[in-house]
DNA sequence: CTTATATAAGACTAAATTAGTCTTATTTAT
DNA sequence: ATAAATAAGACTAATTTAGTCTTATATAAG
């Protein structure tokens, strides 16, 4: 219960690993793969969730890879999380299409508002958190 | 990711009716599944935890049932957490007989320390939330 | 212009966790 | 004695998460 998911972790460390190899070369999914030992399949998976969440660019083809958009210090763990997790919400009810409408319990469970808070104030703890602080 | 168990939300859901209706009789596991449309063996087991970890006393028999030990704002969100939860850790290696040395990522995937300072920021919203906040 | 190296993406399988059910025992008021 | 309640553990089902496999596409360099 409330564990991150291995993607997020992997999103974490990969995310850590562009910002310390900033320069000369691309980093490319094999090389944190390794450098973190995880499996490669889910790192370049990562990475493409990054691309389309503009948190990096990719390169294509030999030499290519991927680089940071944006410092560090500008990337919140929030953002991470977003561009990798579709749901990272405490409750079911609060997951993008589910409603207090679709709630099974008799009047909607009656502690859906103080949970929205909660969620509120979980959120905020990963934006308040950047990439920087995590190097 | 980071969603809150079932149980967790039944417990929830158990503390608020017992705050709730704190005069009169005691408040039974039936009662509670009913009122909250929640399976009875779940609710059931909750309730044992609470026995268990001193949030409420419970009385057998006929005319049984659990009464709170303290004031709602006496209790907190993660109290009720810990009743029910043997593993509510951000990562594997937080928790309980995991550490540091059970990684399996080389050098110890290097984000565990600002892991571990989110972990204690999550607890503490939990912490921070009476019974008595969620009534 | 071929080869090696890389990203892109989706289908599929395996593993683990979570949720829920079933069953039996024990306690106590009436 | 009986009915109504807690106590507890084994078991099953459902869902979610993690990981693998496969194919396509892009590009640098010889």
């Amino acid at each position: 219960m409330l564990k991150l998911s291995k993607k997020t972790e992997y999103a974490f460390m990969a995310a850590r690993h562009l910002a310390l190899n900033n320069s000369g070369h691309y980093s490319t999914a094999k090389e944190i793969a390794e450098d973190y030992r995880i499996p490669y399949q889910l790192v370049a998976k990562v990475l493409q969730n990054f691309t389309k969440s503009e948190i990096v660019t990719s390169f294509q083809g030999a030499k290519g890879g991927y680089k940071l958009n944006r410092s560090p210090d500008k990337i919140s763990l929030i953002d991470i999380i977003k561009a990798v997790e579709h749901n990272y919400q405490v409750t079911e009810c609060m997951q993008h299409d589910n409603s207090r409408s679709t709630c099974s319990h008799l009047d909607c469970c009656k502690i859906r508002d103080p949970l929205i808070e909660i969620q509120r104030k979980i959120e905020n703890v990963f934006e308040q958190t950047s990439l920087k602080q995590i190097l």
